[in-house]
DNA sequence: AAGAAGCCCTGATAGC
DNA sequence: TGCTATCAGGGCTTCT
């Protein structure tokens, strides 16, 4: 469920293995993940060097030494494995089924990156690298809440006569880029916010609150996926090191570990949110 | 025009 | 034990 912290740690553990390397060799195994492969797509990667490896939301951005962006969405399964091809190094046995090995990247180094994502969800894409501000998925994406450009003010600006519940619009990436269903669920437990209250109606003091708490939430997601990075790296990887710190996401029935009220689960937009009544009004 | 629902896809799990 | 139904959710599309 790989949501900003997910993917800023995915990006964490590539970079070693592709920033100022160049791609030896890229394969497709199938057309499409979520969407067709673009025209000559292994073509335009072979031979071509990664200079650095950046994240937008979260979508993995490459810059490529050809002028081009590498553009790859997790969706909801996608993963990356790094293997060493070199003789004699040890191969990790891996827990994932190879039939969904998708795509693979072959670097300079010797490291092999494997992208598998059984749901397919997942996404690759190139596009003009100085023209990114363009690139439809990135038009109109609110601020990343790790920036300055994401506070109080900020948030009253866009909830501002938004009558859609503060859940929905914290997941709307146009308000804000990168959040998804459990850091949501998460901050706003933390903030004391009700997910079914109206964006437009709270409060600017409460809005203090929550945007110090969606920025706490994050960072401290990052924080623990920092420590896993070699796990990631060189083993399977694995990933759901949060999850153990959850409050309330999928612990619906439990104790509020504030108030030991049952935290109560509720369908919003068509997703699961998990809040207690209690402490959030 | 904003807000909500539907859809894509497969694997894990619950329930019979 | 083995089947089927349900759920997971990011983000795009379609509906109200």
């Amino acid at each position: 469920m790989p949501e900003l912290p997910e993917v800023e740690t995915v990006r964490r553990g590539l970079a070693p293995a592709m920033e100022g390397r160049r791609i030896l060799r890229a394969e497709t195994r199938r057309a499409d993940l979520r969407f067709p492969f673009p025209p000559n797509f292994a073509d335009r990667l072979t031979g071509v060097r990664l200079a650095a490896l950046g994240r937008r939301a979260k979508y993995l951005v490459g810059e490529l030494s050809t002028g081009e962006a590498l553009v790859m969405h997790l969706g909801m399964t996608g993963r990356f494995t790094i293997t060493d091809t070199r003789p004699g190094k040890f191969h990790h046995e891996t827990r994932i089924d190879p039939a969904h090995d998708h795509v693979v990247f072959d670097m300079e180094g010797g490291a092999r990156i494997t992208f598998n994502d059984p749901r397919r969800f997942g996404s690759m894409d190139l596009w003009p690298l100085g023209e990114l501000d363009i690139y439809p998925a990135f038009e109109g994406l609110g601020p990343e809440p790790v920036s300055n450009a994401f506070s109080a003010a900020y948030l009253r600006e866009a909830f501002a006569g938004k009558k859609t519940p503060v859940k929905a619009a914290l997941l709307d990436q146009r308000v804000v880029a990168g959040l998804g269903n459990i850091y949501v669920s998460e901050a706003l437990f933390r903030a004391g916010i009700s997910p079914r209250r109206l964006a437009g109606s709270i409060r600017p003091e409460r809005l203090e609150r929550l945007a110090a708490e969606v920025r706490a939430v994050i960072d401290e997601a990052i924080l623990a996926g920092g420590s896993s990075i070699s796990d990631f790296a060189n083993t399977d990887g694995e990933l759901g090191y949060f999850q153990h710190r959850f409050r309330v996401y999928d612990r619906e029935g439990e104790a509020c570990p504030v108030c030991e009220r049952p935290i109560r689960r509720l369908v919003q937009s068509g997703r699961s949110t998990f809040y207690c009544t209690r402490c959030q009004r």
